[in-house]
RNA sequence: GGGCGGUUAGCUCAGUUGGUUAGAGCGCUGCGUUGACAUCGCAGAGGUCAGAGGUUCGAGUCCUCUACUGCCCA
């Protein structure tokens, strides 16, 4: 075994092993008990980032805990289309190419994506793998296949014939750029720094007048009223008159709606019922026209009149001008606002009214609400349950139509015919009418609606599946708490709509990695960490570590490099602890062990105190360690497996068991197995966390021992049990106490600055431990560097004048203070600290008596002098009378 | 505007039914190359757990308010 260990060597050899020996294929067992984990499926839109790395490091805890327990674990991956992300993404490239989805046309623009997709695929495959992912790549999906596509079609259908899917005329949020509808999750609201602008209406007939606030008066084209609230005094003469659209010149009337603030700009607002959601329903309630004055790309339609052509903001300022000229602009204030972005590619957003599909959401939460209240959900951390039950209790139905070309296509065809609409999951032939002149809906569907049926179009749905049946319900969801709405919410309605069962019993939300400033990651900032940099420079074990350790659920974490080189510490520190222990294994044949070596260790024999300490120790390690991945807290329970490992075994079972092997003869029974039994028992219990270091030394181990029961791999080794039997309080006493006194003494010598190949004498009153605690003499001796240690049968008999006393727990040490000094040496140094600091005062008294010093010098600097002089005369005086 | 968090050692953070003396990593100080490990060892310094009040035998942990700060939704 190399000194150091080295990540790269071990870490592509044994995933491959892992891969081929099958391990990561869960098969249907009616025997086993099914753990099932459907991975959040990665975006095709490029490489994982270190947040995919936090899903993927947490999911394999948990799977391959599950696994070791003999559970019929089932990880399944997969990747998403990932609808809008990825379309933009590939036009990128064209765009680059100098070319455009357009120039191309549908088919091969779809060709393309398909291709990309591919692609993406096996970039995220390999980088799972990288991360030492155990999931079930033969079980793989992505949302496009045939399945998933057919589940999303019968999903479509279903929910159409039951009425909760529609089509209509709604105001949507509209991306100019991607030129497609977008749900309201998708949309980013962001304070914008803007104006209101004050313009003045004239009536159709007199002169009077009426001034109106927007924050869009490119908007004004598109008007078809003005509205006063039917309670405010001071417009209540004007309903009912009519006014004219400035720059178009179109007649509008004045009407009343509760829906106006009075407190809003003047109280009297313009309403545009096709480019904002509130006027929308104001011109419904008042039978009003719409008048959409943009085009797809933003730019003004034919509506717009003379301003037809111009792009929103190019029209925003020719508008504003105009106004100004006809004295119509009355004033302009400074206003913030918020306007909604485009989440994929932060273009400000349109409403818009058009006609889309939509799922009407009401009647599909209320299950789902149900579900978490009554607790058949658990979602961790308990905070995001009242988050989810906020979103969903005020749910609004979802656009789920986009104008794009990458995607599910709409399972519905128009006759051109008899203007029917066919709704089907097969492609249809012909309209009912006998026509087959029918044209599907060019759109496609929002990639979330595929999302939400992932726990069970990724097992077979619609069809009833072996699959379906075994693994459905899933058990756990795990993801960042950033996708709660957009993924979890909706899994949970689909989940219980299509199945009628929840997808999943516990939901785990994860927190956001973040960059060393606690700022978020991004390509744009430049302070992404490529996990794959990282696993190359510092080891996949150690990074898994550093992104699981130390954070609960839901919070976000900073990633340091510290936090990396720690895991690396973590895993050479292991390695090294092994390569001791298999060192010291006893010389044989073939440095196995003698035969009759069991790992099966009897404590109840005539085992020393340190082995009882520790296999006690590990009982209760693996116990707590348990508890905590049962409750969630992987990196708290990573903590308890890494302070057991470090502080207890390697800081002094190894030290004890040191002194054991170097005593070499036969009255003290070889530390041996217990060495290897704790360490294969503990590579046992991290190997769900760091997958890599445990296997390479258990395999390491394994070689060296003649025990076939092993298994062929920690994969799929038992994970371990705590065995109560094994919990000895009185052995943890014992050694509570042999640490505390070893400790005493090193603290002493420290204190008293003993040069470190000293050696010190002392005595030990131990109480009813004493003959306990004798036996380790020879340790005590070693580790504290005492000798001779006396005992002593009664405290009184310790009192020496000369000695410092120690007063522990459940012992007493006394340290005579001429075993640690050597006094003609001591003398010396404390007369030349006493010349030195004598030399100080004398030149400090000295600036002290000058006239000029005390005179000229603010009043705090001569202070400061005098305060020195102080401390430095009790400093004289305490070392005289040391030497006296 | 509504909701949810955070504030614990110099820094980054743990601390799950309230229970002895509040922990870790990194950093800092001093010492150390005795054959597992300098990616290490030994020892140490450093915290009125944001502030105020309350409940309790007992509060970092529960309640109320305040300050600062972050996020989500509208």
């Amino acid at each position: 075994m190399p000194r150091a260990y080295e990540p790269g060597q071990v870490e592509q050899k044994w995933y491959r092993s892992w891969l081929e020996k099958g391990y990561f294929h869960a098969g249907i067992d009616p025997a086993k008990k099914p753990f099932v984990i459907i991975m959040p499926p990665p975006n095709v839109t490029g490489e994982l980032h270190l947040g995919h790395a936090l899903t993927a490091t947490l999911e394999d805890i948990m799977v391959r805990w599950h696994r070791m327990k003999g559970e019929a674990a089932l990880w399944l991956p997969g990747v998403d289309h990932a609808g809008i992300a990825a379309q933009v993404v590939v036009e990128r490239q064209l765009a680059k190419e100098g070319t455009s989805r357009y120039q191309l046309g549908r088919e091969k623009f779809e060709a393309r994506m398909r291709q990309w997709a591919a692609q993406c695929r096996e970039t995220i495959r390999v980088q799972h793998q990288r991360l030492g992912a155990s999931a079930d790549w033969a079980r793989e999906c992505f949302t496009m296949d045939e399945g998933p596509s057919r589940a999303v079609r019968t999903a479509f259908v279903r929910l159409y014939e039951k009425g909760l899917i529609y089509r209509g005329e709604r105001t949507v949020n509209w991306c100019p750029r991607c030129a497609t509808a977008l749900s309201d999750l998708e949309v980013e609201h962001k304070d914008i720094q803007g104006h209101l602008y004050y313009v003045r209406y004239h009536l159709a007939e007199g002169d009077g007048f009426i001034t109106v606030a927007t924050t869009r008066p490119e908007t004004i084209l598109g008007d078809t009223a003005v509205a006063v609230n039917p309670g405010d005094e001071r417009h209540k003469a004007l309903i009912g008159k009519k006014v004219i659209l400035p720059a178009v010149k179109r007649i509008i009337p004045i009407i009343a709606d509760e829906a106006v603030d009075p407190a809003f700009g003047t109280g009297a607002v313009k309403i545009t019922p096709s480019h904002d959601p509130v006027d929308f329903e104001v011109a419904q309630r008042h039978r009003l026209p719409l008048v959409n004055i943009m085009n797809p790309d933003a730019t003004m339609n034919e509506n717009a009149g003379p301003y037809k052509g111009l792009d929103r903001y190019a029209c925003r300022k020719a508008i504003l001008a105009d106004l100004e000229r006809d004295g119509l602009l009355v004033k302009i204030d400074p206003h913030t606002h918020a306007v909604g972005h485009c989440d994929r590619c932060q273009t400000i957003v349109e409403p818009v009214a058009s006609q889309q599909w939509f799922v009407k959401t009401a009647q599909l939460a209320q299950p789902a609400i149900q579900s978490v209240l009554d607790g058949r959900i658990t979602i961790i951390p308990e905070r995001y349950g009242k988050v989810y039950l906020n979103w969903m209790e005020n749910i609004r139905d979802w656009c789920i139509s986009r104008q794009l070309w990458w995607g599910h296509r709409i399972p519905v065809w128009y006759c051109r015919d008899c203007d029917e609409m066919i709704v089907s999951v097969r492609e249809p032939v012909a309209c009912h009418c006998g026509s087959a002149n029918i044209e599907q809906d060019p759109d496609v569907l929002d990639t979330w609606f595929s999302s939400a049926l992932w726990t069970h179009s990724t097992l077979g749905w619609p069809d009833d599946t072996p699959e379906l049946r075994y693994f459905y319900p899933t058990t756990v969801m795990e993801t960042a708490y950033d996708i709660i709405f957009f993924w979890v919410a909706r899994m949970i309605m689909m989940g219980l709509e299509d199945i009628g069962q929840i997808p999943f019993r516990t939901v785990y939300l994860h927190g956001l990695i973040r960059d060393e400033k606690g700022e978020k990651m991004s390509k744009v900032k430049g302070n992404v960490l490529n996990p794959l940099d990282l696993l190359e420079k510092y080891g996949t074990d150690a990074l898994r570590f550093a992104i699981s350790t130390g954070t609960a659920p839901g919070n976000d974490s900073k990633l340091a490099p510290s936090r990396l080189e720690a895991g690396r510490n973590f895993a050479n520190k292991l390695w090294n602890a092994a390569r001791f222990i298999i060192g010291s294994l006893p010389a044989g044949s073939g440095r196995s062990l003698p035969l009759g070596f069991s790992l099966k260790v009897q404590p109840e024999g005539q085992l020393p105190v340190e082995d009882r300490w520790i296999l006690s120790r590990l009982s209760r390690t693996i116990a707590t360690v348990n508890e905590q991945m049962e409750g969630f807290q992987f990196g708290e329970a990573e903590k308890t497996i890494h302070d057991f490992l470090w502080g207890e075994f390697c800081d002094w079972y190894i030290e004890f068991a040191k002194i054991r092997l170097r005593a070499g003869g036969t009255e003290v029974p070889s530390p041996a197995p217990v060495l290897v039994h704790v360490l294969e028992s503990s590579l046992r219990l991290l190997h769900p966390f760091m997958p890599f270091v445990t296997e390479e030394i258990w395999q390491n181990l394994k070689a060296r021992l003649p025990s076939p029961d092993l298994g062929e791999s920690i994969m799929v080794a038992p994970y371990p049990q705590a065995q109560a039997g094994n919990i000895d309080p009185e052995a943890e006493r014992v050694m509570d106490t042999l640490i505390e006194i070893v400790h005493a003494i090193r603290n002493t010598r420290a204190q008293y600055k003993v040069e470190p190949s000293k050696w010190v004498e002392s005595q030990i009153y131990a109480g009813e431990l004493a003959s306990a605690i004798a036996a380790y003499t020879q340790t005590i001796e070693a580790l504290a560097r005492t000798r001779p240690v006396t005992f002593l049968a009664n405290k009184a008999e310790g009192a020496r004048e000369d000695a410092v006393v120690l007063v522990l727990k459940d012992a007493e040490v006394a340290i005579p203070i001429g075993s640690m000094v050597d006094l003609a040496a001591e003398r010396k140094r404390l007369e030349q600290e006493i010349e030195q600091t004598q030399n100080k005062a004398s030149r400090l008294e000295a600036r002290l008596r000058d006239e000029a010093f005390l005179t000229r010098a603010p009043a705090a600097v001569v202070d400061k002098e005098r305060q020195k002089l102080q401390a430095l005369q009790d400093k004289l005086g305490r070392l005289k009378e040391k030497i006296s």
